[in-house]
DNA sequence: AAGCAGTGCAACCGCAGATCA
DNA sequence: CTGATCTGCGGTTGCACTGCT
């Protein structure tokens, strides 16, 4: 497996995304598509790696990304999902329809971690100095994010209204995946039972967290699985 | 009003798996 | 089968913005 050389870097840009640039990639997108992330730099005739392209894209560029302030669901849902996936931001994303991974990346790291860090220890509660102090204060109230600029977000609008739900089948489909990894012992660093984790070691540790989270997440079917 | 420090987000970097020739 | 290339992912960084002093 040798690794992908990195992109020529002479003379690409590295500075924000411009409007005439979004232009320029969706324009080339809708009329060709992406099958060769790598090529449609220099087809569109943009001064940008591919790996930029499809970050841009893929986060902001999409019609189907969400633009705008997380709902209390879906925090709720974020620090559910990340104590069952570790860091699988990807598999966290795909669970929250029009959030991507970096998204989701972001708001775990600047808001739910410290969240989560203060409410287990209260008295080692940073000093806050949040733009929007209600949303590390209250984890169901409005949410922090501010709404982006119109020139920095082309996609969809988004209300805070707007409802989130986990598939039904969502956690079975989650305990086939991880505690079949688990047992194979493929799995990555992310993983809630790996080596470096504090995650149950044991089988029957294991099936106890399982039986736990899904008490939690009242999900009985999958419950009646374990 | 100005300076400073903290916060949040967009974007980049580098690694690893998947795929292709 | 092997090596090269592409894609996707998670971690990290840079900087604009905001609020406090």
């Amino acid at each position: 497996m040798g690794r992908s050389p990195c992109c020529e870097k002479t003379g690409l840009k590295r500075a924000p995304w411009t409007a005439e640039e979004d232009m320029t990639l969706v324009a080339h997108i809708e009329r060709h598509g992406h099958s060769n992330w790598r090529a449609l730099p220099k087809q569109a005739g943009l001064l940008r790696c591919g790996k930029s392209c499809r970050l841009r894209w893929i986060n902001y560029l999409r019609p189907d990304v969400k633009r705008g302030n997380f709902t209390g669901e879906e925090e709720d849902a974020i620090i559910q999902l990340h104590s069952i996936l570790g860091n699988r931001w990807s598999m966290i994303a795909a669970k929250l329809p029009g959030r991507t991974d970096n998204e989701i990346k972001n708001v775990w790291n600047t808001h739910l971690k410290k969240r989560l860090e203060a409410a287990s220890s209260p008295s080692a509660a940073p000093k806050r100095k949040a733009k929007n102090p209600v949303a590390v204060a209250a984890p169901e109230g409005p949410n922090s994010l501010p709404a982006p600029s119109p020139e920095q977000s082309p996609s969809t609008s988004y209300t805070s209204d707007e409802e989130f739900q986990i598939d039904d089948n969502f956690w079975s489909e989650t305990l086939a995946m991880t505690v079949g990894s688990s047992v194979s012992g493929t799995e990555s660093s992310g993983d809630p039972f790996g080596a470096d984790s504090a995650s149950p070691s044991s089988s029957n540790e294991e099936m106890d967290f399982w039986v736990r989270l899904f008490i939690q997440a009242g999900d009985v079917q999958s419950l009646s699985q374990i």
